[in-house]
DNA sequence: GCCGCCAGCCAAATCGTTTTAAATTTCCGG
DNA sequence: CCGGAAATTTAAAACGATTTGGCTGGCGGC
């Protein structure tokens, strides 16, 4: 499309008149700007003080043009705007708020269609970003290799298991939700349900395999007819949960995926007369948001936790560290992921621990 | 920052290169693609085509500085990563896909400091946006004048008293809200209890004044101990709606401002032995998410709705025509709200409608 | 057959920087 | 006071597109 300038009356002063006001050649402006020793300090101070006072900033489009740089960061939000999203670009933006880089923000398109790597590859090649951060990734994801191949710089927020080397920052998932099953044996549960992620996502996977081993570890078989997958949604959660519950023998306790997930299952419980906490046991990861804590749940809810602001802000660090030469394959983090207890989970009751003596 | 080239292997085919390919000047080709009349149409159907097989793209910071225009629309994200905002901008990027279009995401930096019209000031001369859209704005909202002098085109979600002319889309936010009180007091409630946005929004305010017109059509005096104000998290609506339940006579029933105020009035309610729907009722404003719905919840919650991704996908379509030269105070759209009755809204409960006999 | 016109194409200027390679100034010991 | 290295500064060439203004050649009118 096509659209006039008007209205974009802002005006600004061009490096040729600056500097013909400073009495230099654009040349020594320009290094002096971008800090190259080949200027005396006097100069250097003298220019960045009248490019203060005159107003005068480069042109972001012909830095771009000639440094072939895009000064942004890509980031592809998922096909139906998780709530999560925005906590994580927060922290992103935390970070990149003192560097000149942005954050461009690709969704893909609702009604899918052409592949979803069609969309990376436009992305990588457009220019437009510099980095891509990839969300969400499964063990064998070909964004991966797609980007590799196409030499785009990027960071997996998350884990793969591709050969092609790269960067990630991926939490523990796997050791979180061990823990927390672990932890819910500890207290005599035997029956624990787990509401995952949706399929096939590495992490989903990860978790997965923590809370089998936690099963194994202590010799409780594995059930699959306690496991689901799906969005972290209340809705889900309600009703994953509300099929448990109508098991028999029923399930004592629950691991939830999300905070939302976790309403859900609350809701589900009340819902079959049962009680959070005494009758029911229930751990959700938690993410750190704002608008809907673990803590004023009722009962407080008992998470594994690990902030995904400070996973965007680093996520941002890396990538810059990325851009800056750092081999992609040295740039390996794993956090761990933080157990808190509340008041949502209890010991077994004692007429479930021993159903056998009711029934 | 300066970093290397490194790894960005992606060589484009230069318009110079294509052009050669074809036979034709470059001219001719960047026409072709542009789409302008000078070129006949089997001469521009070739063009397409080998672009497509040959892989040509335009280099866009070539493009961008050589036409002055971003492609990119800028947005700031609020302070504290909102949940409601990956929604809004599921919304911009569904309508912005088939565009050439990027959205852009300014975070405000968390600790504040230098004042927010700082930021926009410089996101509007950095040349990195060809227009802004603002959110949550008040009625005197400086950025409005901000971006009015700046000449940097700007769409404003939600609305402004302000005097200068400004593109504009909002919610009929108060005739939602009159609509729901007025349908509360029609059930017999009295005492109904609000709990609204921040305090100075333009929205909020809208929201009161919806508020107090529905009890003024009825007679019923307004009470401000029955008003909150406060951030659309879980932890206001509970701590609002307990101390509203602690007053005496209590409210019978509660106006909610967004899913996750109504969650936490949900908990206070039951933290009561109270019922939702038989003791108390309640009415949210619903921006229709896929994560949290109000049909899930027990009971099912009364909602006033307007779809947030909706208005995002408008908003981007409206921003294209302002860029497109339509005059900005043309541009003004009020969407009209729903009423969703469901099982959080009932009758007045006996006992409430006539205190005085049991008390 | 000549002229003007128009569709279709092109050469060259332009956008506002960074950066290479060269020129100038400064400084210092001999 | 001079030669040459070191410290500054500069002119000019990119970067890769769009766009202005001009150039062709074919066609119809007279």
């Amino acid at each position: 499309m096509q659209w006039g300038r008007a209205g974009n009356t802002i005006d600004h002063m061009k490096l040729k008149e600056f500097a013909k006001q400073l009495g230099l050649s654009p040349t020594t402006v320009s290094r002096a700007l971008s800090g190259y020793p080949e200027v005396s300090e006097k100069t250097r101070k003298r220019v960045a003080e009248e490019a203060v006072r005159l107003g005068y900033r480069p042109n972001i489009n012909a830095v771009r043009l000639v440094t072939g740089r895009a000064g942004a960061i890509g980031v592809v939000m998922g096909r139906n705007g998780e709530f999560q999203f925005s906590e994580y670009m927060s922290g992103m933006a935390e970070r990149l708020d003192s560097e000149d880089i942005d954050i461009l923000v690709t969704p893909i398109a609702e009604q899918g269609g052409n592949d979803e790597s069609q969309l990376y590859s436009r992305l990588a090649t457009s220019g437009r970003v510099d980095a891509v951060i990839i969300h969400s990734p499964m063990p064998k994801d070909e964004r991966i290799a797609l980007l590799h191949r196409l030499g785009m710089p990027f960071l997996v927020h998350g884990r793969s298991e591709t050969d092609v080397p790269h960067a990630w920052l991926d939490i523990d998932n796997e050791g979180a939700i061990r823990r927390a099953t672990s932890h819910l044996i500890d207290l005599g549960h035997r029956r624990i349900a787990m509401i995952n992620g949706r399929a096939g996502l590495t992490f989903s996977l990860h978790r997965d395999q923590g809370y089998r081993k936690a099963l194994e570890q202590r010799g409780i078989p594995f059930d699959p007819r306690l496991v689901a997958h799906g969005h972290f949604t209340d809705e889900l959660g309600f009703r994953f949960a509300r099929s448990f519950l109508e098991q028999s023998p029923r399930p004592t306790a629950f691991v939830a995926g999300s905070m939302m997930t976790a309403l859900g299952v609350y809701r589900a419980v009340r819902s079959f007369g049962l009680v959070v906490g005494r009758d029911i046991s229930v751990i959700a990861h938690d993410d750190v948001f704002p608008y809907l804590t673990a803590d004023n749940m009722v009962p407080s809810l008992s998470t594994t936790r690990s902030s995904l602001r400070a996973a965007g802000a680093r996520s941002a660090d890396l990538v810059l560290q990325l851009l800056s030469g750092r081999p992609a394959n040295e740039i390996h983090e794993l956090w761990p992921v933080e157990l808190i207890l509340r008041e949502s989970t209890g010991p077994v009751p004692h007429s479930d621990a021993f159903p056998d003596r009711t029934g």
